[in-house]
RNA sequence: GCGGCCGUGGCGGAAUUGGUAGACGCGCAGCGUUGAGGUCGCUGUGGGCUAACCCCCGUGGAAGUUCGAGUCUUCUCGGCCGCACCA
């Protein structure tokens, strides 16, 4: 045998050299060949890799290396997510220019990623933040704004006064301001909006033809655009104090409008608003609910608070019954029209609303089976199915012809109509922030707001901004802004705001296929090329980032850049790494790199002190259960921690992260390598052996193969690695010098190291070489497994006896019915459990199990 | 609140989708190799009763459907996630 030693970074430092100069990854311009586009969520330059990224890039490369040796013409890209706040916080905190911050990031994440040995085509990497890639979307958004895509709306926001500036909901901690811990004002501010909202039926029917996603994902983005089918009513006010005559409502439940007791409004109601200005308690209470956020969870969970106006409304169908009108803050501005009438006894928040300030509750819908003159209405609300009772005509109806009843009744007397509504809003795309892509426009008093011309595109961002001064450095800027209209070439200003973030991740995909285009893509190289075949990332972006770029390729192919609907046609989800949290005495978060273990005693390498060892959480700064990447693949080299990365759990579940896993995949890597290094392998070119002593080996070598390649397609990346370890297992069990069984083993580790070689893409290679190969296993393409020669011929079936297992007898495969009862009922143990006792059925399912019932 | 996911050995997880539960790995134990430790190799490892076999029990809990349930149905307990400006 032969003593050499497993050298990881050597190994991985030659082959990413050898890759790198034979450009192994590019993505071929053949358009005969079939194409399989391979994407990773690309990522936020942070300055350092973390595991999520390790794990996600790991995945990906899988795929890709897999692919490419099943000879698809294989586009697997890497570049920045560049824009976005942190690169600014940066330039607050440490006075760092968000621009070379972000290059210097990108600078270390590169190399990071190379270490890794990831299989991308480097050639098409760019960054979001270049000129080069956001002049395409400038003008993206001028056809869009051409087309009525984009358009500009009063909106509200989350205003830090202290700060000037505009706060993501993230940004508010218990109604404060983040870092200045002001109070937070909800303000009205003019934004540009792009209209999702014109896609959101096809959006929400196209979601069916998504089958290669998680169903998830498909019924979060379902939820979120949200589709409600129902009726809008329109209830007359009762008194003219109020320069309202009406209060429109939406409803999903028209059937239970006799119910109604009451009428609610937003406290940003136009009503709610209008009371604010003269009342002093309606002002307060608005106050009060403006602190609450925007948040649907904190709204919904909230306790039922609201505010008596004093007015009331016409019941639209029941002459003379008045309801008060509210204003009450379990109600959403942002959903329907802003305003709900109560129904207590059927919904369980008007009721918690009606309870609290003494509204009558009045039954319309009777349960099955249920005693009209028993059902009470207490504290539980009744949503379910049921016949309508004091509803006047309409008693006795069922839910759906009751709804229609009322859409009816309603529109014969002019106060409703059938309607459908979406959850899903219109997406607001402006932010007052730097460190984005500046939105071409132009404001002039004449003209309004003018699309910058295309031949002054891109509008670019200056250099020279001052982050001292609070508010947006753009509008703080002294020339910046200061343009002349296009239109009328009087002095005008630019728009001070840039995109959203999400602007960039919405359509890089298709920069990607063709990213050095003038046009910012051609449609031949997004017609080749999209949609994805195989996008990879984490759950967090299952809505947003996702139905965003749904709607993007929508919109960009009604403004003519491509043809296409869906962009991505698989997706996998990946779960999170996790790690084990440790604390000392005080309550302080250790880095695992400080904590030493032994048994159940955790102690601080330092002090010695005891450690408390805590939950197992996702990886976060915050509580130091971080593991660095970079210094896991210095000490163990990128195979081992890829091979650890695929190892323990599918892929789509949250993993933990231990030093004994990383260890274990460490040692496979080692036997594999040994096994590869037996100087008594015979010669390359030995074929394997067609029987003797060697075949039980090559059949098993063929189950490998099969199974691998199967789990490969099919994300069961951890049973994957069971396969290879199952094969280096039969590797080492079978002994013996034959000239079968020696050229047997010689196949087997072959083929061990071609399959191994999409995980551990360093060591395979470096074996294949070892092996006596001239090319490199990059190159050369996936074995096929023997179908003849995975099926054992002889099989071992569980005989149970009334459901119980208490046998197995082998059987010759594919056997007859007849032949498996006549076994099964011969084998002694079987008769033994009979007893005199006569089979009233024998089931037997084929190669699966035989069931005798007595 | 609304919507969803997950509960299988000491641990991570397998189970051909209703057909022999626990593949594979980690851990642990024993033996061998080694100057010792580690590495490495072999063997064992769900629980109970056993000298061993046999047998009994066993997929969070309770019921149900079925010849047969980890898998399907209902209820229940526990853990976790999402809900519109972090990326």
């Amino acid at each position: 045998m032969n003593m050499v030693q497993y050298d990881a970074p050597a190994i991985e430092k030659k082959w990413q050299a050898r890759w790198a100069m034979a450009n192994s990854f590019a993505a071929s311009s053949d358009r005969t060949k079939p194409k399989y586009y391979v994407l990773e969520m690309f990522p936020y330059p942070s300055g350092r890799i973390h595991m999520g990224h390790v794990r996600n890039y790991t995945l990906g490369d899988v795929v890709a290396r897999f692919r490419r040796a099943k000879g698809f013409n294989v586009l697997h890209p890497m570049g920045w997510d560049a824009f976005g706040l942190p690169a600014e916080n940066a330039a607050i905190e440490r006075g760092a220019h968000p621009g070379s911050w972000t290059r210097d990031n990108i600078a270390s994440m590169r190399s990071q990623l190379k270490s890794m040995g990831l299989a991308y085509d480097w050639d098409r990497e760019f960054a979001t933040c270049d000129p080069n890639y956001y002049q395409h979307e400038q003008l993206m958004f001028l056809k869009f704004f051409e087309k009525g895509l984009a358009y500009r709306k009063e909106s509200w926001v989350n205003w830090d006064p202290e700060e000037n500036t505009v706060l993501a909901n993230e940004q508010v901690v218990d109604g404060r301001g983040w870092r200045s811990g002001a109070i937070v004002e909800r303000r009205r501010l003019s934004q540009w909006f792009l209209k999702i909202t014109k896609y959101a039926d096809e959006l929400l029917a196209a979601i069916e033809t998504l089958e290669r996603w998680p169903d998830r994902v498909r019924l979060m983005q379902h939820n979120w655009i949200g589709k409600s089918e129902g009726a809008r009513v329109k209830f007359r006010l009762s008194s003219d104090t109020v320069p309202i005559d009406a209060i429109e409502v939406f409803t999903t439940r028209p059937d239970t409008l006799f119910g109604a007791s009451f009428i609610a409004v937003a406290a940003n109601h136009p009503l709610a608003l209008f009371l604010g200005e003269s009342n002093r308690d309606a002002a307060d209470f608005l106050v009060e609910c403006a602190r609450l956020g925007t948040s649907q969870a904190l709204v919904e969970t909230a306790e039922k608070r609201g505010f008596d106006t004093g007015l009331s409304a016409e019941h639209p169908l029941l002459a003379g019954r008045k309801l008060p009108i509210h204003i009450a803050n379990f109600v959403l501005m942002e959903y329907g029209t802003g305003a709900i009438f109560g129904c207590p006894a059927h919904d369980q928040r008007d009721l918690d609303f009606a309870r609290a300030y003494n509204l009558p509750v009045t039954p319309v819908v009777l349960p099955p089976d249920v005693n009209q003159n028993e059902f009470k209405i207490i504290q539980e609300a009744y949503t379910g199915p049921g016949k309508l009772i004091n509803s006047g005509d309409w008693d006795g109806l069922d839910l759906e012809a009751g709804k229609q009843a009322a859409i009816n009744a309603l529109e014969a007397v002019g106060a409703g109509s059938a309607e459908t509504t979406f959850r899903l809003r219109d997406w607001g795309v402006s932010r007052q922030r730097y460190w984005g892509c500046p939105i071409p426009i132009i404001y002039c008093d004449n003209c309004g707001a003018v699309p910058v011309p295309v031949k002054d595109l891109p509008v670019t961002l200056p250099e020279d901004v001052d982050f001292s001064k609070p508010g947006n450095p753009l509008a703080n800027h002294p020339s910046w802004k200061n343009t002349s209209c296009p239109s009328c070439g009087n002095a005008a200003i630019r728009e001070q705001d840039t995109f959203d973030t999400f602007f960039e991740s919405s359509w890089y995909f298709l920069r990607y296929a063709d990213p050095k285009s003038a046009l910012g893509f051609s449609k031949e190289a997004a017609a080749y090329w999209l949609p994805v075949d195989q996008y990879i990332g984490g759950v967090e972006h299952a809505v947003l980032h996702l139905l965003y770029s749904r709607f993007f390729t929508r919109a960009l192919s009604e403004v003519g850049y491509l043809d296409l609907g869906e962009p991505f046609a698989g997706l996998m989800t990946q779960g999170m790494v996790c790690h084990q949290t440790y604390q000392d005495r005080n309550g302080k978060w250790l880095f695992p790199t400080e904590v030493t273990r032994n048994g159940n005693d955790w102690r601080h390498c330092k002090t010695g002190e005891t450690v408390k060892a805590g939950r197992i959480e996702k990886m976060s700064k915050s509580k130091r259960n971080v593991v660095d990447p970079e210094i896991i693949i210095e000490s163990y080299g990128a195979d081992t921690a890829r091979l650890f990365m695929l190892s323990d759990s599918p892929p789509e579940r949250d993993m933990e992260w231990t030093e004994a896993g990383v260890e274990g995949a460490s040692r496979f890597l080692k036997r594999v390598y040994r096994m590869a290094n037996d100087n008594t392998l015979p010669t390359i070119g030995t074929p394997p052996p067609t029987d003797g002593e060697g075949m039980e080996l090559v059949r098993t070598t063929h189950k490998a193969i099969y199974g691998m390649s199967q789990d490969i397609e099919g994300f069961r990346l951890n049973r994957a690695v069971a396969q290879l370890h199952t094969l280096a297992n039969a590797i080492a069990n079978t002994k013996g010098e034959s000239p079968s069984i020696a050229a047997a083993r010689r196949f087997a580790v072959e083929t061990l190291v071609q399959l191994i070689a999409p995980l551990t893409p360093h060591i395979a290679e470096e074996l294949w070489e070892t092996l006596g190969h001239q090319t490199m296993l990059a190159d050369s393409t996936w074995p096929t497994a023997n179908e003849r020669l995975i099926a054992d011929n002889i099989i071992e079936i569980g005989v149970q006896v009334n459901g119980k297992l208490r046998d197995t007898i082998l059987l010759a495969r594919d056997c007859t019915k007849q032949e498996a009862e006549g076994a099964a009922l011969a084998s002694p143990t079987i008769i033994r459990y009979l007893e005199d006792r006569v089979p009233k059925r024998v089931i037997v399912v084929p190669n699966r199990i035989i069931n005798v019932v007595v």
